[in-house]
Formats: C-alpha cells, sequence, structure tokens
DNA sequence: GCCAATTGGACAAAAATAATCTAAAATATT
DNA sequence: AATATTTTAGATTATTTTTGTCCAATTGGC
C-alpha cells in the first residue's frame, strides 16, 4: 500500500526539473547527486520516464534531461504511473480473478469507488501547482 | 499500491463471518475451503486477527473462529491495518527520512492528504454495511 | 483417551524491489 | 579525428517482502 522507491524518485527528479526555466537541461548524475538517489538507478528510471514521453533526454556532452512538456501538463499520477504501472488497490478491481464474491460483492465496489478518487487526484495534480507551493531555492 | 493478498484474505473472512448468525462459530479450515483461500495460510492469518481483538477463538473439538465484536463496529480500516500494518502511501508521510525537500515539500502534504482521505473512508467502512448491501448468500 | 481445532515457530519458495555493473551509442568540444 | 561526457540497454546481483508449507505443541469437547 505504498508507492515504490523508484516512483518516489521520478517524482523528485521531475519536481526538480521543474524548478528550473524552460527547456534548461540537468544530466542524471546531477539530479542523483543533488536529491541523494543512486545515479545508476536513477538512470533506469530516468529512461523510463523518457519512453513515456515526459522527458526529452539528449546524449553526449552537455547533453542531459528535461521536461518534455510544461509542469502545468505534467500530473503526479502520469509520474506514478510510468514507473509503478496502473494503480489497482486490489485484484479484484476493475477485473474478476475467481474471488467467490465478485460480481455482487460490495467491497469490490468500495474499492473501485475508493480508487477512482485517488486516480482523479493523483490525476489533478500538478507539477506547476507544486513548484509555485513551494518554490524550490 | 495494493493491499496484500494475506489483507484480502483478511477481509474476506471476516466478511465471510459477518454473514453468521452473531456467535456462530466457523473452522478455518471451513472458511479457507468456502472462500480458496490456502488453510495454514489462512490460520497465520486468523491468529493475528484475534490478536487484534478482531476474533474470538476457540480450540479443541467443535472450535472454531467467530466475531470478537459486531460486524457494525468493525471497519475495513481495522482488518487491513491488523495485517499489513498501518496505512503509508509514502516513506516520507509523517516521518522526515532525509529527503532534501521534506519540511517544505508539497507533494508530503498532498500524500497526507490523501492518505487521510483513504485512512478515513476504510474506517468508515463497517462490515454490517458490507452485508447488508449484498447478503451472502 | 481420542479427536478436532487453534497456536507458534521454523522453514522454504517465489516474486517484487532496489540496486550495480558493463558495454555500446551518441554528441558536443577540443 | 580524438576525447570526454552523457544517455541507453542489458545482464546480473542483492535484499526484502510476500506467500506460503510443515510440524509439534496445546487446548478443549465428547
Amino acid at each position: 500500500m505504498q508507492i515504490t522507491r523508484q516512483a518516489d524518485y521520478a517524482v523528485r527528479a521531475i519536481y526538480f526539473l521543474s524548478g528550473l526555466d524552460e527547456g534548461v537541461r540537468a544530466s542524471t548524475s546531477q539530479i542523483a547527486k543533488e536529491q541523494n538517489i543512486p545515479p545508476s538507478f536513477l538512470a533506469k528510471i530516468i529512461s523510463q520516464l523518457s519512453v513515456a514521453g515526459l522527458l526529452n533526454t539528449s546524449r553526449g556532452a552537455r547533453g542531459g534531461v528535461s521536461l518534455a512538456k510544461e509542469p502545468k501538463e505534467i500530473t503526479m499520477l502520469d509520474v506514478i504511473e510510468a514507473i509503478d504501472g496502473p494503480i489497482k488497490l486490489n485484484q479484484c478491481v476493475n477485473a474478476s480473478h475467481g474471488c467467490k464474491f465478485d460480481k455482487e460483492c460490495p467491497m469490490k465496489v468500495m474499492w473501485g469507488e475508493i480508487q477512482d478518487d485517488l486516480v482523479s487526484r493523483l490525476g489533478g495534480s500538478n507539477f506547476e501547482d507544486f513548484v509555485n507551493a513551494s518554490p524550490i531555492g
């Protein structure tokens, strides 16, 4: 019932980049040092975020990473699902898996509602708001 | 970001027992068979629920398990936290752990709010309501 | 005493998580 | 062209968590 370390690292990386001027790059190792994240682990995460379309990367000297969209267009949900996959609070939500109750299960309904709420709140949280709430020093 | 199988098993056991008449016992193996849960695994879970004060157990022939409270007095949160421990959506919530942002982190605030919501919804869901919503056949 | 049940502990297997390491590819700078 | 820097990709490892199993002990009713 907790986001993974990886997802947290991803969020912090995006947040860090959101604090930079538009288009400005930072290298993975820079972010790693700044945020105290294992560098080669972060490299993997950065790569996934790039595949997910959240980051632009450029190789080579003076290369690095920058946001692929404005902070306002990136939500907490985007980042977390890019790393941890779709949110699913219980195995049965949005999928029957042979539980005896299943179809008539009021608890399944509850999980579905809570999950929808969670997803919608995460989907409504963007990084511009985060940065505005507390400008990064 | 998902409750464990154990917690789900626990919930299903409590739900099953909530459908019985007050004070009626069922054996662990009965519940296990009924709900398709590995019996010796369920025994462990039952034991934890007993320690948590949610179940009464009695050993010996004709022994078994029954609810320690009325279904109305048992919440989804009770059951899940008895098995999975306290809900914590991210490592940083309610605890500083050396993240660079920490104190001024708007995302930590967000996690805290979402978590409080989740906890309050789970704490507001009791098993009488579940049983009423869909009487167990 | 016998049978049926929980209890407790050790143990094992599998899966998920958290990394590390290395080689390759790309690209600015010199 | 050479070099230094950086991402990319893949294999590999280590650790932790999750999911169980098994067995002996205990308890209680008949």
